[in-house]
RNA sequence: GGAGUGGUGGCAGAGUGGCCGAAUGCGCUAGAUUGCUAAUCUGGUGUCUCUUUUAUUGGGGACCGCGGGUUCGAAUCCCGCCCACUCCGCCA
């Protein structure tokens, strides 16, 4: 959410980014609401202010003057009530549209429309060419006895899996060794709940637009299974006041992520690649708002992926995402898309966001700075590994000639010290 | 799921219709005092918002879990919801 001040002194710059993002909103609307609503305020107070004074009186006054009193006030309760209930309504009105402004993109956002225009401006290390007919993630995994997509549709539908034995086991050393990786960064590890209310939802911005996305709970229960732990860490501190010293924060949290897909039907059907149930270690920082030190964050969080897949030893790419491949609350994102032979390209594993404050203000996450005054922090976010593309990667590009699998060094601690995993096929 | 108790400022905790944005204590902070530290004394110490001022400042309004209601007037009374705790039931 955007600073209501802040749109009213810079009505054009709110639009441009809209227009940048390919998103439409009525800035104009907003403003007229909130013109209104600040003249029907002031009255409003005016009235609330009379009605205190001569509301005091009323009980010091002898009961001959009272009655006068009380006419005086009754009227004044007629005209506050009519123009209240107007001013919830403007209110309300408000702070719906307020919501659905997006944020306005940095100057170093390309432009574009989608995501065939988002800039490549990295690239590490050489997509593997083959000696041998290389198998596809798929095909590899069910040829070890490693994956179980028939099974799992069975039990969940489509674009649901399941990992059995050694893959299994992959997955769970993937996670850890993110993990761990980012714990000796200074990272705090969290476990958190994946389950939030919709609250929690519209303060980190999914809602509302993301509705499709997400799983709900029926009526009964007013949750959501959330699609990345960074809802829950990102809220975590809302409606608090952090002292200074505290910040910035840096937080890791492992989760299962739940994706409804809605709208991507026929899309990436084959394989791990686009499912509704996946592994996610996640990094979230929060800091003071300080632009220049969110930059440093947004660069530090994508090094710590970019390191995390250097480990792993596969070859990626890192994308400056276009305006119209932006969410409304990002102000820039990179994308990191790691090398995908059965996709002869590159997949997106990652994703590093920068929100400003537009997170924070609606989770009313604060902090005092040094002169004292109460501000908004800023909030970052970006996975670490995200494990079943990950495991797409790591399948497909470290596979032998035999069908067997080679670990990188960095996950052999983690898998009982094998090199190489599977039976030769 | 049933029964009960409770939710007040950074924390603890008083407040049961106007004298309450809210006692008191702790914490924090500034100053005084003391060789230093500690202790003591004095002052300050919530958030949001409108308005005024170049700014400091001044004035108004709102907020005592959240949302409604009663009343001229609500932290206080009523209703709904959320949360916490205790007991019972059920269950991994």
């Amino acid at each position: 959410m955007l600073d209501l001040k802040f749109i009213r002194q810079n009505p054009d710059l709110v639009r441009e980014g809209a227009r940048k993002k390919r998103i439409s909103c009525d800035i104009d609307a907003i403003l007229r609401l909130d013109e209104d609503a600040r003249a029907r305020g002031v009255e409003l107070d005016q009235l609330r202010a009379e009605q205190n004074t001569f509301g005091a009186l009323v009980a010091k006054s002898p009961p001959a003057e009272k009655k006068a009193l009380l006419e005086r006030l009754a009227a004044i309760k007629v005209r506050h009530n009519a123009l209240e209930v107007g001013q919830r309504e403007l209110e309300a009105e408000l702070h719906k549209l307020l919501l659905r402004v997006p944020n306005v993109p940095a100057d170093a956002v390309p432009e574009g429309k989608d995501d065939s225009e988002n800039v490549v401006i990295k690239l590490w290390g050489e997509p593997r060419k083959f000696e041998f007919a290389a198998r596809d993630h798929v095909a590899l995994g069910e040829a070890q006895g490693w994956l179980d997509i028939e099974r799992a549709a069975r039990l969940s539908g489509s674009r649901n899996y399941v990992l059995k034995g050694d893959l299994s086991l992959l997955e769970g050393a993937v996670m850890r060794f993110a993990l761990d990786m980012m714990v000796a960064r200074g990272f705090v590890p969290l476990s958190v709940p994946t389950l939030v209310r919709n609250e929690i939802m519209v303060g980190t911005g999914y809602f509302p637009g993301g509705e499709d996305q997400a799983y709900r709970c029926d009526d009964r229960d007013d949750l959501c299974l959330v699609g990345t732990a960074e809802v829950p860490v990102t809220a975590l501190h809302m409606d608090e006041i952090h002292r200074l010293e505290d910040l910035p924060l840096r937080y890791v949290a492992q989760s299962s992520c739940y994706r409804r897909e809605a709208g991507a039907a026929g899309k990436d059907t084959r394989g791990l690649y686009r499912v509704h149930q996946f592994q996610k270690v996640e990094q979230v920082v929060i800091d003071v708002a300080d632009p220049a030190r969110s930059i440093e964050h947004h660069q530090a969080i994508l090094q710590n992926s970019e390191d995390l897949l250097q480990a792993l030893e596969l070859p990626y790419r890192v994308v400056n995402v276009c305006g119209g491949d932006l969410g409304a609350p990002q102000i820039q994102k990179f994308d990191i898309e790691t090398w995908m032979p059965s996709r002869a390209g590159y997949g997106e594993t990652h994703s590093a966001s920068r929100f400003h404050e537009y997170q924070s203000r609606r989770l009313n996450l604060r902090y005092r700075d040094g002169e004292g005054k109460v501000r908004f922090c800023h909030t970052l976010n970006n996975t670490v590994a995200a494990s079943a593309r990950i495991l797409i990667a790591l399948l497909e590009n470290h596979q032998t000639a035999e069908g067997r699998l080679r670990l990188p060094p960095a996950l052999v601690p983690y898998m009982g010290g094998r090199q190489v995993v599977g039976r030769a096929l």
